[in-house]
DNA sequence: ATGAAAGCGCTAACAG
DNA sequence: CTGTTAGCGCTTTCAT
């Protein structure tokens, strides 16, 4: 019951919880039981332990029945480190995330370590701060210790990209990269429906609040947004470019006003957000003045005031998808480097309508 | 270019960014660099290698500055695996979390694995879904791989933490078991901050929404809320329990209005944020009829309308203390199992002001 | 100061 | 079907 550490920074946030029941069967742990241990207490050498264990039909059923008893009992867990020293497959997976305090990650995050889970891989979390430098190191230590590794949406150069591709089998998630597999989301299409949506209602001018220069989805967003507006008779006018932040999006607000558009595209929700807070203190009524839609489809997206109307994008399937083509390299079926795009889908909610009567 | 993948299941949400530019000393990597290549090229053993890798004063100047030469030419990373097989010692952590998803949780994942990276630990992560069985399946698996694990509030029993805390060494985050060390947040004087708080503006009868039943945070919460209420002459009436999720946030909001109350405490800020929802949707305007407060002041608390009060809990500092924690043990300066526990502090935000007047 | 040799725990030939 | 023999890549005595 002390009570200490006086340094307390950056992030604040709490959830918790207490056991549940479950009866686990008693084990005898001596400490670290090895693949000896369980040769010895079953009398037989160790490859039999290894191979009733691994690969099932080459042991005698009896043999194999004592043996996995044994192990049982004993809690015996096999080092993987030191079957991945022999085999080469080490049973890891790495994965890269720019920044998991951005909403849009942990759902991607959690699906692929989840799928990872089912085919019995282990992941390792790198969080890169959105550095590439960091990035980069990163990789280099992960590549020897996993047997593949998933890259979400990369801040890498052409030629740490190409090193890294040399490192270890590499699936990319959210950038496309001539001969790596990658795993992307039909942005354009996405922002499609985003400004078919808009035109529908009777918009004729909107404003798209354009995100980071460098980032790969923003340009395919904006090109899109601009390509098909023209094409809906919508007039598109980019604004920004501004961070993917809340914080941004509060400062986004004022030129849209100023810009005389009757609806914004934003990059992301986030900044989607910032707006809608900001046009509310501005005592600009949404969707009544102004449509807002968004892209991502966070989970607070749905919470907002008013609900917003978002393009979603199937970041868990694309964390799962991105694993699986992983998993499918590793097997060794590997046709050519894939690339799969999953598709995006506009959910209308309270913060689009019709434009204003002039 | 290619198109496909149906199933789009779970989760939706998308963010990504495209290259810096950083030049990388080019190396030689043949595949696989080990030691030996080293030692060979370096035209010395590979003993030579080692130490002069990770006991420089063991190896003559010119000795050490060859093998090191040698080493970032050809682009030499050790092996960890193997080095773990040997030494004991493997260079990783484990971090379980019961849902990443969560809010409450990306922050102190981060800022776990960042101080982690600092002393050059690379961290698995694990979610385990709420799910006490896949918890201990994950921490069973994972503790031969690892020198210790971050266990982030626990769902395991106390049977299942004998076991665990006898696999490898754990610190717990967020709860509080006799024996194992744990950072902990103090609910209890977060929950008096609000409490006083409220009473201040001049509150006399408010709701505290009930968390999870199992939950360890929701206990201490709960318990400070009546103890400090009655302290301070807030009655303080319990509704729920409540699933710690927006949606029944949504829920929550029409007992409180049948409460009569002219406050609401909620066990977190999800559930806070549902109400907010569902009050202004039955035309209740916060804070002005009802005030309402949350609990961890999660990214999204600064975003509602109006911005939330709630109680600011340090997730980030808490997950670099339990890795910092870990870190001690390892070191072997144990000196007894250590508890720290963070201080918690209320924002003040919108969502509170004093009660209507009667 | 340096090299040779012995394993860490495990799997994969290779014999019986 | 099962045991024996080699190592995987690395650190660490133990000699030299």
């Amino acid at each position: 019951v002390l009570k200490t550490f006086a340094e307390i920074c950056g992030g604040w946030a709490s959830e918790d919880g207490a056991g549940g029941s479950q009866a686990t069967g008693h084990r005898e742990r001596g400490v670290a039981v090895t693949i000896h241990q369980v040769a010895q207490a079953a009398k037989v050498s160790v490859s039999t332990v290894s191979r009733a264990l691994n690969a099932p039909d080459q042991v005698s059923p009896e043999t194999r029945r004592v043996v996995r008893e044994v192990a049982e009992r004993l809690g015996y867990q096999p080092n993987r480190a030191a079957r991945g020293l022999i085999s080469g497959r080490t049973g890891n997976l790495g994965l890269v995330v720019p920044d998991i305090a951005n909403p849009f990650f942990p759902p991607m995050v959690k699906a692929a370590q989840t799928r990872a889970q089912i085919a019995d891989y282990a992941v390792f979390l790198c969080d890169t701060d959105e550095d590439p430098h960091t990035e980069i190191r990163a990789l280099r230590t992960m590549a020897k210790q996993v047997d593949g590794v998933v890259v979400c949406s990369p801040r890498l150069n052409d030629e740490q990209t190409a090193e890294v591709v040399g490192l270890t089998k590499v699936v990319f998630l959210n950038r496309r990269v001539p001969g790596v597999p990658a795993v992307l989301m039909d942005n354009a299409d996405g922002m499609r429906q985003a400004v078919d949506h808009l035109a529908a209602l009777g918009h004729r001018r909107c404003a798209y609040l354009d995100g980071p220069r460098t980032s790969w989805s923003n340009q395919e967003r904006r090109n899109a947004a601009v390509r098909f507006g023209a094409q809906a008779g919508l007039e598109v006018v980019t604004l920004g470019p501004f961070a993917p932040r809340y914080e941004a999006g509060l400062h986004a607000a004022d030129p849209v006003i100023a810009a005389e558009v009757t609806a914004v595209l934003a990059y992301n929700d986030l900044l989607a957000l910032g707006v809608l807070t900001r046009l509310a203190a501005r005592g600009v009524r949404v969707p009544d003045q102004v449509s807002v839609v968004g892209f991502d489809d966070i989970a607070m997206a749905g919470m907002a005031a008013p609900p917003l109307t978002t393009v979603a994008v199937p970041s868990a399937a694309a964390g799962r998808a991105a694993v699986e083509a992983l998993l499918e390299m590793l097997a060794g079926d590997h046709t050519e480097p894939r690339v799969v795009e999953l598709p995006t889908q506009l959910m209308v909610r309270a913060s689009t309508s019709p434009p204003p009567a002039t």
